[in-house]
DNA sequence: TGATTGACCAACT
DNA sequence: CAGTTGGCCAATC
């Protein structure tokens, strides 16, 4: 009990800061959160993110390349390609195409 | 309680 | 240039 303080909570708050038709990666995401988190933390949080009452868009959070490695956790290989295409953003080859430009980091979007 | 895993990242060989 | 390993910290077995 009382555990919805949980550090994935925080990764859950920034995923669903992420803007539509824009992207944001593990990295990134630990980063804003703090020094003691960790790329793999957010990514294990995402994996539980299907707990939560809430639509998590995890789809919107690929690792630093901008591959979609987690497409699998979906429930579909190809749904996560799918979700990111019906919000604008381009994926080819499991990768999202202009990652560059679509890339949101929290660091200097929300804390600005 | 100890060992393993996890949707990553970066460096080393 | 490509494959492997270490490290990050927390949750699960």
């Amino acid at each position: 009990m009382k555990t919805d303080e949980s550090f994935f909570e925080k990764v859950y708050e920034v995923a669903r800061q992420v803007p539509y038709g824009r992207v944001t990666s593990y990295g990134a995401i630990a980063a804003y959160l703090g020094t003691k988190m960790s790329a793999r933390m957010v990514g294990w949080a995402m994996n539980k993110c299907h707990v939560h009452p809430f639509p998590v868009p995890a789809h919107r959070v690929v690792n630093r390349n901008g591959m979609l490695t987690g497409k699998h956790h979906f429930g579909g290989p190809d749904l996560m390609q799918q979700l990111l295409e019906s919000e604008g953003t381009e994926v080819m080859n499991d990768q999202v195409v202009n990652f560059k430009e679509l890339f949101w980091d929290p660091s200097k979007e929300l804390s600005l």
